[in-house]
DNA sequence: CGATCTTACGGGATTCGTAAACATA
DNA sequence: TATGTTTACGAATCCCGTAAGATCG
């Protein structure tokens, strides 16, 4: 009792001719006739009432025939699900990123990828980089991107960008007039920073930390926005990664690298170890390769590294 | 994609091993394996995860587990249902039969089919000849029960038993101390029949036209129960097929074959031309044959002879 | 007699099982 | 290294199409 026999059977009931119906569903005639009768043998009854000129359902077939039916359309709807299912016009991606990255890369990202999946549920995660390897470890998001959790073995890591520390500063302050700043000489200004939680402000301490040198902390926020808000009004200077250059980046504002030395990290995609991508993370990963070197980092481009290999991390096979 | 492969999925996915899996199903573990493979291909697309030590869905195959598990069960529901049908325990019959026949022998036949056949429908139609006939034409009722109607070409007719016309006597009238009675001796009683639009009345009739007689009517009635009540009292005799009896038998009534001419018919069963009896009509049909000879006719086995053939008018085969 | 279904039979595709190769913890 | 999956290949099965036979209107 097999779905092409559904089929054959639901040919013949609706046409009534076991020549026309063999046409419909493309079997030779006594193809057909023997398919009947296979279906007819499994069910141990007749299904259908034939003389050579006619043929129409028994009682028995008339009690399959909405069963039939029935069995059919579930397969029908099953398979339009499933279709869907590889067109990506359905299903969930969830992502957890540093919150300077969901709120610089990931909304142009979203954007592009909404257009082209609107049915399909997204879910940023914006948290700091303990819970991304957390949310990534656990699945509870398909993927993350953040910095390289090296230790981490049950996560893979692919580099996606590179950043350096830069010095926020306002464009008439005097740093300003450099081309690169140095931790020492940043060390002599009112130094704005995050708070300790942020892993922005841990490596502003291991940076500072490596160069042996004790910055001269004037104020601890935080949000981005206030750091650039603070900067602004000339109230001080702030180091920051260049990828929170998209959040704090105004008018008024400028950056310079920072050397002495030369503080680069990368930043890219966590993923479960031995653990492929769904369709649908992966189609948003796909965008994520084409936005990034052509959104907003694109106007940081001296201070922002884009790894050339603009493929996806997993490439899954059919 | 076939119902075979969404039951190696289904085991895969509840079984999480390939090997335990293809045991389950009753194939050998690179058939299994290749079955799983045949199915991602058709689906375009990876159901489970596989490293040499584990299994598990990809985010795809958890979208396809309810819906295979649904068609499972819509499979199993419908394969149930039809092995319901095959076992008679689900269905309808109904059946048209003279009302004589539908009050004396279709009780016992159709406690018998209930017993057996608890969940399945029964509709009796106890109706007039013609309208046995129509019923059976147009597929309202399985099978009719009534006298032949040889004239119709489009209906089959199988006799299931012959009565005769007989006399109803009370005990103690001077006609039950003869072994037969004429339609001349008849004439000269006072003769209670049937109102005219019964088959039992032109029935009499026909008789009396055929014996070239004019019977001596005192009451026509509605009801056969009437004339055993009228009969009992001694307001006269009255002229029935033998197979009345059944209705009309009451403790001081008897009855005697009416001869010069003795006026036997055939009842049978009427089916329609080239249409074989549904599985449930075919048990009712046995039930039936078996009762018809030792139900309540055996009482009166002098007036009614039985069709020695006690097989089913129509046998299906499978 | 003609249209239509059934039976017979040879060819081809699919699927199976055994054995060997491969991969991962 | 041991367990478990995939690949390779020969064999059996199932299903199809062509051709011949049977049946009903």
């Amino acid at each position: 009792m097999t779905k092409k026999q559904i089929d054959v059977f639901l040919a013949l009931a609706e046409l009534g001719s076991f020549s026309d119906a063999a046409r419909h569903v493309g079997l030779s005639q006594p193809a057909f006739s023997l398919s009947i009768q296979r279906l007819e043998d499994a069910m141990r009854m007749k299904l259908f009432q034939r003389t050579s000129r006619t043929v129409f359902l028994t009682t028995e077939g008339l009690h399959f025939l909405p069963l039939a039916r029935n069995l059919m359309q579930g397969w029908e709807s099953t398979f339009a699900q499933m279709s869907n299912v590889a067109a990506i016009r359905n299903g969930r991606v969830a992502v957890a990123a540093l919150p300077s990255l969901a709120a610089g890369m990931l909304p142009d990202v979203v954007t592009h990828f909404a257009e082209k999946h609107p049915l399909v549920q997204l879910e940023i995660r914006d948290v700091l980089h303990g819970n991304v390897i957390e949310l990534v470890r656990s699945g509870q998001v398909d993927f993350g991107i953040s910095v390289d959790p090296s230790t981490d073995l049950d996560i893979d890591f692919k580099p996606l960008l590179h950043d350096r520390m830069v010095a926020i500063l306002r464009k008439d302050h005097p740093l300003a007039h450099q081309e690169t700043v140095s931790w020492e000489v940043l060390s002599t200004e009112k130094l704005i920073v995050m708070t300790r939680a942020t892993s922005v402000r841990s490596l502003t301490d291991r940076a500072f930390a490596k160069a042996q040198i004790t910055p001269h902390i004037t104020m601890e926020v935080d949000q981005l926005a206030t750091i650039s808000g603070l900067v602004q009004v000339g109230y001080g200077v702030s180091a920051l990664p260049s990828l929170c250059l998209p959040v704090v980046a105004r008018p008024d504002l400028t950056w310079r690298s920072i050397v002495n030395p030369e503080a680069e990290r990368s930043l890219g995609l966590l993923t479960r170890r031995r653990h492929d991508l769904s369709l649908a993370a992966n189609a948003f990963l796909d965008e994520i390769y084409q936005i990034v070197p052509n959104g907003v980092f694109s106007a940081f481009r001296d201070h922002i590294r884009f790894e050339s290999d603009a493929q996806p991390a997993v490439q899954r096979s059919r």
